[in-house]
This record gives C-alpha cells, sequence and structure tokens, in this order.
RNA sequence: GGCGACGUGGCCGAGCGGUUAGGCACGGGUCUGCAAAACCCUUUACGGGAGUUCGAAUCUCCCCGUCGCCUCCA
C-alpha cells in the first residue's frame, strides 16, 4: 500500500503521487502573529509536522512552506476590519514588527518544545509584497478584478464565468448570498462575495506601501497564493491548514489562481489536506467564546481549567491518539491520560533498545511493521498506528526476561521500527535521559552514591538523595536491578 | 435557512460486512526497606427504529442529539 491522503477537493482519500518527483511540495498555512500560540496553532503543526516526517521518511524531497501572516489578516466582517497585527500594535503601543517578532518567538518557542521540525521556508506576507503586487495585477489584466478608489477586489461573478466557485468548500455563490448577512461598508465592492485583494491604506495606517493603485497593503488571502506559487511553482503537490480555513481563505487562494494562471493552475495544489479542530468542553476554541488555551499555559499550568504544568509530548501524544481529521476534545484530563500512554510506550520501546538477540525469532516482525506503514499510508492513521505498538509492549517485556527471542535481523528490524515511527515519523521524544554530559555524569555517580546507600540499608541518606532530586524535577524510577530517572513534570 | 461532520464500554479513541483495536481510569495482585514507578489479571460497547444480508458498529431509509462552516480563527 503506497500513502494515500484525504484530498478535502474530491472528498475521498487518493493515492499519493507527487508532481515531480522525487519532490514534494508542501505548503501550510502557519500563525498570524498577534497573539500567543494556542491549542489549535499546536495541532495544525503537529499534523503537518507528521506528514512532512512522513514523505521525507518515504524518500521524497520535500520543500516544506509554512508562512508567518504578518499584515493583511483583517478583524471582524468583511473587509472593513482592522488589521489584526494593528491593532495589536495600537493596543499594546508596539512598532507592528515588534508584535510580529515577539508572537513569531513564541510560536517558534512552543513548536521547538512540541518537537515541531521548522518548515524549509517560513516566509512572511511582509517579505513579499511585490509578488502579492505582481500576483494582483495579472488578475486585474486578465479582466477578473476590478479597482475602486485604491482598493482592488476579486471579480467573482466574472470569474464564474470561466471557472466553477466553491468546489473546495462546496458553496454556491446563491446559497452564501441566501446565508450572508446585511454587511456594512460594502459599498466598494461589486457583489457581497467579491473579496479584496488590495486594500488602500488611510495615511493613519501603520503599514503600507506603493502600488500600482496608490498606497495601500494586502488581502489577506493574496499572501498564501503568492508564496506558496512562489515557492513552489503552480500547481504544487499539497496544501495543508485548518479546516476552518476551507472557507474563505483557501477557496479565495484557489480562485486568485485560476484568476492569475488560468486552467493551468489545477485548483493551485493537487491535494488540500485539513486538520480538524480543538474543542473545549465540546466547544470549538475561538477568542469570540474566550475559552482558548495558549501552549505556554499549558506547559505552564497556568489556566483556570489546569491544575499544573504539563509536558508539551503530553500534548503531542493526545494529538496522535487521535485522528488529524476529527476534532480533539481538550481536557487536563485527556492530556494527563495521554501523558501516561506516552510515558509506558517509551519506556517500553527503551527497554526495547537493551534487548539481546537470540538464536531463533518466536515472533515475526516483518508483517507487524507491514501493519504499521499501512496504517500511516492510511491517511496517516496515527491512532491505530499508535494501538499496532502498545500491543507489543507486553512482547518486550517478555523479550527482556528471555520468555520470547529474536534473531539478530529480526531485533534489528523491530528496534528499527520503533525508532523510524515513534522519533522519526510520530516525533516523539524519548522520555529517559541516555546522553553523555557533565549533568548525567554527576547524576549516575548520585545514584551509585544511593545505591551503596541502600545496600548499606542506610535509608536516611538514600531516601534524602530521592527527595532532593525530586525537588529538582528529576523523578528516579527503582527497578529490580537498576535505577532509571526521568524529568519530573 | 444552506453545506458538512459526527454520535462506540467510566473517560479518550481506532474501526470502511464476519477476528479481544488500543490507551487512561477503577478494582484485584506481584515486586520493593518505604514510596513512586514498573509488571500481571480483570470489565465486551457501538444514540433510537426499520430494512438489506447467512452475518452490520460497519450498507440503506427515517427519527433523536451534538458539533463545525456560511464573519476573523489552526
Amino acid at each position: 500500500m503506497a500513502l494515500h491522503l484525504y484530498n478535502t477537493l474530491s472528498r475521498q482519500k487518493e493515492p499519493f503521487v507527487p508532481l515531480n518527483p522525487p519532490y514534494v511540495g508542501l505548503y501550510v498555512c502557519g500563525p498570524t502573529v498577534y497573539g500567543e500560540p494556542h491549542l489549535g496553532h499546536a495541532r495544525a503543526a503537529v499534523t503537518f509536522d507528521v506528514l512532512f516526517r512522513y514523505l521525507r521518511f518515504l524518500g521524497y524531497r520535500v520543500r516544506y512552506v509554512r508562512n508567518i501572516t504578518d499584515v493583511g489578516h483583517l478583524e471582524g466582517d468583511a473587509d472593513e476590519g482592522e488589521d489584526k497585527i494593528l491593532k495589536k500594535a495600537r493596543l499594546e503601543k508596539l512598532e507592528p514588527i515588534e508584535v510580529a517578532q515577539r508572537y513569531t518567538a513564541l510560536y517558534h518557542q512552543a513548536m521547538d518544545a512540541l518537537n515541531v521540525l521548522r518548515p524549509s521556508i517560513e516566509p512572511t506576507a511582509t517579505g513579499h509584497i511585490p509578488q502579492q503586487i505582481a500576483m494582483i495585477e495579472r488578475i486585474l489584466e486578465r479582466g477578473y478584478a476590478y479597482v475602486v478608489n485604491g482598493s482592488v477586489y476579486l471579480d467573482v461573478e466574472r470569474y464564474r464565468q470561466d471557472f466553477p466557485y466553491g468546489i473546495l468548500s462546496g458553496r454556491q455563490v446563491e446559497e452564501l448570498l441566501a446565508g450572508s448577512r446585511e454587511l456594512e461598508g460594502q459599498a466598494e465592492k461589486r457583489h457581497p462575495y467579491d473579496f479584496a485583494l488590495w486594500k488602500r491604506a488611510e495615511p493613519s495606517h501603520l503599514m503600507q506601501w506603493d502600488s500600482p493603485w496608490g498606497r495601500g497593503y494586502p488581502g489577506w488571502h493574496i499572501e498564501c497564493s503568492a508564496m506558496s506559487i512562489h515557492y513552489l511553482g503552480v500547481p504544487f503537490d499539497i496544501h495543508g491548514g485548518g479546516l476552518d480555513l476551507v472557507f474563505p481563505h483557501h477557496e479565495a487562494e484557489i480562485t486568485q489562481a485560476h484568476a492569475c494562471f488560468g486552467p493551468e493552475a489545477q485548483n493551485q495544489a493537487r491535494f488540500w489536506v485539513h486538520n480538524n479542530l480543538v474543542t473545549i468542553q465540546g466547544q470549538k476554541m475561538s477568542k469570540s467564546l474566550g475559552n482558548f488555551i495558549t501552549l505556554q499555559e499549558v506547559f505552564s499550568g497556568k489556566h483556570p481549567k489546569l491544575s499544573r504544568p504539563h509536558a508539551p509530548m503530553a500534548l503531542r501524544f493526545l494529538f496522535l491518539q487521535a485522528h488529524y481529521r476529527s476534532t480533539v476534545d481538550f481536557s487536563e484530563e485527556a492530556l494527563m491520560a495521554a501523558h501516561r500512554a506516552y510515558l509506558r510506550l517509551m519506556t517500553a520501546y527503551e527497554r526495547l533498545l537493551e534487548v539481546r538477540p537470540g538464536s531463533y525469532s518466536t515472533w515475526a516482525v516483518a508483517p507487524w511493521r507491514e501493519k504499521v506503514f499501512a496504517a500511516l499510508d492510511d491517511d496517516l492513521n496515527t491512532a491505530a498506528a499508535l494501538a499496532l505498538f502498545f500491543e507489543q509492549v507486553d512482547f518486550i517485556l517478555r523479550l527482556r526476561r528471555q520468555e520470547a527471542f529474536l534473531t539478530p535481523d529480526d531485533l534489528a528490524l523491530f528496534q528499527q521500527t520503533w525508532r523510524e515511527v515513534l522519533q522519526d515519523i510520530l516525533g516523539l521524544l524519548p522520555v529517559l535521559q541516555v546522553e553523555r554530559s557533565k549533568w548525567n555524569q554527576t547524576l549516575n555517580l548520585l545514584l551509585a552514591l544511593r545505591r551503596q546507600a541502600r545496600l548499606e540499608k542506610n535509608f536516611a541518606l538514600a531516601d534524602l538523595i530521592r527527595d532532593r532530586l525530586q525537588e529538582m524535577g528529576v523523578r528516579l524510577l527503582d527497578f529490580p536491578d537498576e535505577t532509571l530517572w526521568e524529568w519530573a513534570e
């Protein structure tokens, strides 16, 4: 079985075949950097991190582009809202770029903690104004947009004459009209569903650029079209993002690509892949509902719904235990359950590394390995893949007790599969610390002293070492024949 | 109102016509100087109704309920 991905465009799983093997172009909508990264950012990042890692594992040469939106993303209805970045800058009395850089840094910090790999290219919207202007000019030349008072809007009605509109979201213009409310300040637009490619800036506007239509700034949707196509060409292989971006953002991107390049754009991307959202008590996290939880709050435990700090890996595992296209309902209980599961699995993995081979095998590794990759190939079914590993935890313990055996080759393949899938593809960090360092050497000395104390029945000293280490965040795990340790969260 | 997703054992969560998914929690036990951890054992579920089928959690229809999108959101 080869990798299959669910394509939002076709509403079914399709075999993944790159347009230009071995190269794969992957574009994912990154954060709008006007606030602290939250659970939703983590879900999307982890989802596409796994896809990125798996594609690389399969031998593809992946160019992974994930943008930073630092201009153009408006608040509120229609296109009359305030730019999110600018609003934050005004409220906090900062330069817009100061806001963007602060929250970009926090985003990176949180992603690093989650062991999310940096993309190959992380372009900013403000860094690609010329590309956006060029694209808008071309759309105008081709007649799919119009200029009003220094702003440029995409002419959906004109577009519909040549291309189907709404193919990604399944929406019809008539339905949009029926469902749309009375929106204010749309006098400039010919139709309510036209959207802005470029907006005229008032003199007081903090971020503005020269353009053929006067001073202004780009609309939200154009940045992703311009940057993805700039770095990946058109069409490219995979465009990803959160499910809530399907409409209008991604629909607009497809429209812009066709308007700019014609039918050759082929929906801009071959595959459109969307991760589902994180809910809190069954409801979507959103600013308006005021129920969103930031990653810093999860990691620090400083949130009314949380009683203690939580390890980033617990969150990563929580997401991996669900399929990426189903919602994950976040709760501290679920997070702690995921953490325990993660500890159990990774502890077994590290036990596996200590197993010695036998002269014969009592179990067939290869078919199991096949099943693991079949699960991943099946639209990244990480939950099913993890279950296959859990099923082998007991086997590892029997291997270690010499009640089961694997030949050197089988054992190597078994260990390799654990490493490849859990560490390389799913991005789970090991629990126990085994690297050589001053810290480790010091700690090992303490463990040796404690072992000696226990042998001499000097339990007061042994417990003192254990308790003081616990205070420093190191939890000791006493096994019959050895003592291991892990970071207590 | 339109479009879409989903309802699985205490909780989370796979499942795509026929095997115990798996995890967490609870309970019992083993190990341990104590504690923690670890390990062993244990609990058979699929919103309701009708239909198709030898056989349905899995397909069809109806009903009930939850959620998402249609406005910014990952």
